[in-house]
DNA sequence: CAGTGGTCTAGACCACTGG
DNA sequence: CAGTGGTCTAGACCACTGA
């Protein structure tokens, strides 16, 4: 009632169901309520509760099934799109400060490699952006985003030390709706080793993302370089739902 | 007619769609029949069809949606549970020839790190395997697994310089079901050099893989460490759909 | 055995997209 | 406007689990 109550039922319900298990109001490893409880409690069809049920056994909060009764798995909180795609949602939903320091902000022909990433012609004009990003103040990543033209022109209304620029470009109408992250290491080359403070040959921990609309037009290329000391990344998979992962020979990439 | 038809209708209906899609018989970005078409032509409910672009969904295959039908994102296929979880299916399904070589079957007390991980206590004997892995005929991988008692009792019947420990362990009853994987990049130590063939220090990829069963109870942590250059991790996500990742600071690991 | 989840159907209404 | 996908319902049958 006191709800604007614009999300449909199953969000509603799954959102419900999330807390509890956060909470851990339901212990780790016991069971949830049958499915014709819930859908007494929620006042919903079986197919709706079902539904909800579902996005849970997506996000690995969930598991079992078949005769038994559904059982809490892990009590960890998947992230969602936008704090796993932007540095400072991450960093806030944490807990910590982000921050950035600005180290160029070009308008400039594509190479080769970035040009192939985001499906341009080579030379065509990209925008880059290469930021020190900070947790807590202190140095944590080095970002290096190249963006398509029609995206990139916005960010010189933008000032890049000032926080988020996905969160500005999805304010500007710019539609990021999917990401592909290709995670290995790599050793800090020169410029890595000055803007990290740390010795070259360092290992970091690199993210090389790729961010496009839903229709699958790439908006950008970026290549981050976290210090491995600060973070990294987690995946949970399950035999019974098939996530979009892959590990591949480096070649390929 | 000629199949087994073990399968529900939603699973055999998603693995048709995906195997339009593969076979590049729909252009990326072009558009899938409608949901009503693939009612007809599949003899299926809304329902079920509804329940298999679900499942492509969630894998990245196919996006959009609202008013116009869904597109076809990305044809790369994402690999199931079992070739995520097994090197060997794994370099198997890359068209590599997978080998292992095992330095050492030991059974052991736990250390604080490795019992903290399998939820035993301290002290706890478990068995460890520390295997060199190589593709088609090279160093690729240094792995170094810890079993729970009960599952890893069953190695020492096993011939662990013949294949896949992941398989055999499923063969032999044993309920794997989810993987937790966390990644990150470390420096190689001494043993690391010797066994891959390369200098100290050089940067590595690391994976820690816990994996538990259906229930949540862990059977086997993992650190497994490959050489950058042969292997990646890739990931995507989409705004529509929640996927079990997370992106965290290592202390917290 | 009773209870559970897994699958499937048929029909309904809504919100959004495009011409 | 007609067509699309998003949501929701009600009822049915099956396969599996555990007491």
């Amino acid at each position: 009632m006191s709800q604007i109550k614009n999300q449909p039922k199953h969000q509603v319900l799954a959102e419900e169901l999330r807390t509890h298990i956060a909470s851990g109001r339901w212990a780790e490893g016991a069971a949830l309520p049958s499915e014709a409880e819930l859908c007494l409690q929620s006042n919903a069809s079986r197919g709706t509760v079902r539904h909800a049920l579902a996005t849970l056994r997506a996000e690995g909060l969930i598991a079992g099934g078949q005769g038994k009764p559904p059982v809490v798995a892990h009590a960890v909180k998947s992230q969602s799109f936008s704090t796993f795609m932007s540095f400072t949602e991450w960093a806030q939903s944490m807990g910590q400060e982000p921050g950035q320091r600005t180290i160029e902000l070009a308008k400039r022909p594509a190479d080769a490699q970035v040009a192939g990433h985001l499906h341009v012609d080579e030379a065509s004009m990209v925008v880059q952006v290469l930021r020190l990003r900070l947790l807590d103040g202190t140095p944590a990543m080095i970002e290096r985003s190249s963006f398509e033209a029609e995206a990139g022109r916005l960010l010189f209304d933008f000032d890049t030390d000032s926080g988020s620029i996905f969160r500005y470009l999805r304010e500007q109408g710019v539609d990021l709706a999917r990401g592909r992250h290709i995670i290995d290491a790599v050793a800090a080359d020169a410029k890595d080793s000055e803007l990290l403070g740390i010795a070259e040959g360092t290992p970091l921990l690199r993210e090389r993302r790729i961010t496009s609309t839903s229709t699958g037009e790439v908006v950008e290329y970026s290549d981050d370089r976290y210090l491995p000391q600060l973070a990294n990344f987690t995946i949970e998979n399950t035999s019974e739902h098939r996530a979009a992962l892959s590990r591949v020979p480096s070649a390929v990439a």
